[in-house]
Formats: structure tokens, C-alpha cells, sequence
DNA sequence: CTTGACTCTATACCGTGGTATAGGGTTTAT
DNA sequence: ATAAACCCTATACCACGGTATAGAGTCAAG
């Protein structure tokens, strides 16, 4: 905190790109305090955290749109986590839709993938055979 | 197969739009077997047929140059389905990868929206204090 | 005071699978 | 012959989260 951070030191201290940095504020999710005489970003050391706080968001599911609203709820109430929550159940039931078109995708692969193996050698390929359409009903 | 298709009669049939079929064309999945005087494109009932196998390979995961690939496969050894089911087998592996990363998302959001749940009114939300990086240890 | 490392803005590009728009030309029925 | 409906190319744009580049300016050490 002496010393204000650069992006450079703010980037590395996070493990991301300064170019990520940057993007990050034109997303509206960090800002620099300062800018010095010649026009470089000042952080402070909060910088840091926020964009830890950022990257495990992400890891969690959030989206940068949501993440930039789970920051201003962290600054304006930490203590009424209602809207949290709910955001947390947005990307929750995100997560359950792609895990469910996920999952069918799976078993139809995984059971064409297995015919393969059961198939005789003069039959065509049962793979490409259930993604023919039928032409001949 | 007596009167060529045209684009819009095409995409009607295989139920996508004539962007996508012109798409699928610049991408290599899918040509017109012949112009018109005026430039039109000409496609046979094989091509409807075409964009169907295209919409049910994706379905099951497959990305548009996989695709392309097990296109030409169909044509040229539809009787020797290795590579058909390697491919597919690629495909899984990458939906397990998803799956994985998906189901670790929803574990800790399930559990910080349980905890949300169960804290008691002065504590900050869970949530938040997760996604906090520790400034004390 | 110079050099090298760093930073600035603006803009373009990446992958993925398309969709939209602009500005034209063609076909076909009437 | 004309008008509606269709088609053409080329280009830009969408989401999403960045990454790369160009061309310029700044900062700090020696």
C-alpha cells in the first residue's frame, strides 16, 4: 500500500495479464484509484484481492456481469446475502442445464460407442449409421 | 431429385437458415453440386439429408470439423468405423472434461448456498467470504 | 541523459457457430 | 414488362473472455 502498484505487479501478483487488467475495467469490474502525471494506472493493494475474488467467481461459475454485481453487493452489504444467493442460484441452474445437455450427449456417445465394438465387420459403422437420417422407412 | 433445390428450399427442409447452409459451405461441410446461370446454388436431396447428419452430429457433441471429418468418412469407408469411433471417443473425453469441471462448480455452489441458509443473521454471507481471498491467516 | 523496461490508447483478432445488413442480381408468375 | 420473392457476395456483428498488435509515451537506473 506504500508504494502503489503498477499494472504490471498487480497482474503478476493476481496471475493474469495486464491486458486482462484492463479489460476488467472497460467490463467495469476494477478500477485504478490514481493515474500518475503520465497517465499510468495507480492500484492499491485491494486491486489484488479484487481480482483474486474475481478469477474464484469465475471458477465458480459466475459470469463477469455477475461478478461485477457480486462486487458491488460485497462493498454496499456483505451482511444481507439474499441477492447473493439468488445470483448463486442463477449460475447454479445455468450449471444443471449444461450438465443435463452434457449427460445425454454422453450416454448417446457412450452407447454408439460401444455398438462399435459389438458391431459385426460387414455392417456399416453404427455411428455414422444413427447419424444418417432414415431414408428408407 | 428432379427439380434442384434451392437454398431457402433446402434450408426449409433440413430446418435451419440459409446463412447456416452458406456457412456450412465457407466451413467445408457442405457444397451446391451446381450454379445456375445467375449464380444460384443447386442442391440434390442428398444435401438435405447432409445438413441433417450435421444437426445430429452436433447434438451429440461433435464440433463442426469434427464433423467435416466424419463426413468424408461416411462417404469413402463407411464400413470401417475406427477412426469414426475414435473421433467419438474424442468427443466424449472433452464432454467428461466439461462434465467435470461442471459438477465441481455445482458442489461448491450447493454448498455455499446451504450454508447461506444456515448462518445466522450477523455473519457475513457465505458466499461472499468465499470468494474473499484471506487477509489474515 | 540515455537506455531499457514498462505503460498508455486504440484497434484488431481468437474460437465457436452462427445471424444481420447492405447493395445488388435472378427467377417466375402474371 | 413488371413486381414479388428469392438469391448473390461481402462484410460486419453477436456472445464470451480475453489476447495481440501498432505506435506512442513514461519511468527509473546507471
Amino acid at each position: 500500500m506504500k508504494v502503489p502498484l503498477r499494472i504490471g505487479a498487480v497482474a503478476e501478483a493476481a496471475g493474469v495479464g495486464v491486458q486482462t487488467l484492463r479489460y476488467y475495467e472497460r467490463r467495469g469490474l476494477l478500477s485504478a484509484r490514481h493515474r500518475t502525471a503520465g497517465g499510468y494506472r495507480e492500484y492499491s493493494a485491494d486491486a489484488v484481492r479484487r481480482v483474486v475474488f474475481i478469477r474464484r467467481a469465475q471458477a465458480m461459475g459466475f459470469t463477469l456481469d455477475e461478478i461485477r454485481a457480486l462486487l458491488a453487493l460485497r462493498v454496499r452489504e456483505a451482511r444481507r446475502c439474499e441477492p447473493v444467493k439468488k445470483s448463486a442460484e442463477i449460475a447454479r441452474a445455468r450449471i444443471h442445464e449444461q450438465l443435463t445437455a452434457l449427460r445425454r450427449m454422453d450416454k448417446v456417445l457412450a452407447r454408439l460407442i460401444r455398438a462399435c465394438d459389438a458391431r459385426a465387420v460387414t455392417e456399416e459403422c453404427p455411428i455414422l449409421a444413427a447419424l444418417e437420417p432414415e431414408e428408407r422407412s
